[in-house]
DNA sequence: TTCCTTTTTTGACATTTGTCAAATAGTTTG
DNA sequence: CAAACTATTTGACAAATGTCAAAAAAGGAA
């Protein structure tokens, strides 16, 4: 049900944009390390998180790293596979026990013609996520490792709890060694 | 008018919404090194870029750092200062004598409401700066100074004709020294 | 051209962060 | 509980990048 409360917190949703949404979006679960989708294949979902934690990673030189993290009432996709239509270099993994709901993107389209209010929806989630990057961007562009810690305990302290020190480390930029030395400083 | 061809090639303008763009944009135009907008103002307009080149840029610890560049037929503006409707830490410059439309951001509100379809022009503008941040994050985030000055020479050659080094430094988030060296070494 | 200003390069050195290897701590499972 | 994993910390050192200062080069203006 969050997911229907989260979309009318920004649109106002009519019962017949409600039940069609009921229609094409699915209701699945994974269960705490699984895979929700592999490297490779092209991602034709749009996900969003009721409940438990997403992260996304890939490979760079043969080592893991973790892209993002989406928890309660956020949305997960690889948006460059969704929306160029290319296989993901991204990998999406469940750290936790989660419920998500599961949006085909060709839904997705459908839906932004038979609803053009949704459009409205889009782009404001979008220009969200936008800020949010680009908050991260300066982020790592210019603050020291320390520095970029101690933001991140501030911006997700729930996070520190539900991740790892090396999905924290690769998230921020920095070896698990650094973030590690960082710690024991204080 | 390469504005409206611009936005053609996203979704089709009808008529009206030609004239009603006529009426809610304007033409401006900015010499070399004028600033377009300055440091704690709200950034108030949308800007899309017919000729020339700017650059967005903010103050780190006393010095300029350059955020981006739009060039022609990009759009330009503190997206941040835009939708939170908060007094925008980046500043705006011509670096070369420019054509700008303008576009304020209440009457691109309006444009929403009346014309819905715009809805759509505005989440695919969303949607393609979205997937090119997240490039530019995974970049720095991951890449060496050397490979990032290389992908800048790939992916945007003529703005190296166009900008300084210290610009460019910036916005590859490395100093200028360092910058210079690695174009030493070759 | 010549002076003046700005930009770029270079040098010497400091600092930050990464790398690799090993030790320790923590967790899970039989 | 013990064995077997897995995650985290620590050490020694290397590499990348930053800092500050000065020199050289380039670009404009008188």
């Amino acid at each position: 049900m969050s997911f229907l409360s989260h979309l009318s917190s920004i649109i106002s949703i009519s019962k017949s944009l409600e039940s069609e949404l009921d229609i094409i979006t699915k209701q699945v679960n994974f269960q705490k390390n699984q895979s929700v989708k592999e490297i490779g294949n092209r991602c034709n979902d749009l996900y969003f998180v009721e409940k438990g934690l997403l992260r996304g990673y890939y490979f760079d030189n043969g080592k893991e790293i973790t892209n993002w993290f989406a928890q309660e009432n956020e949305f997960a996709t690889s948006l460059y596979s969704l929306v160029a239509m290319k296989p993901s270099p991204e990998a999406i993994e469940a750290l936790e026990e989660c419920t998500l709901i599961q949006l085909p993107y060709s839904s997705l389209q459908n839906l932004y013609i038979k609803f053009p209010e949704t459009e409205r929806l889009g782009r404001i989630i979008m220009e969200a996520y936008y800020i949010k990057l680009e908050e991260r961007l300066l982020n790592i562009q210019f603050k020291t490792a320390k520095e970029r810690y101690h933001n991140f305990i501030l911006s997700k302290p729930t996070l520190l709890q539900r991740t790892s020190l090396g999905q924290i480390a690769g998230y921020l930029g920095i070896t698990q060694e650094t973030l590690s030395r960082i710690r024991a400083e204080v």
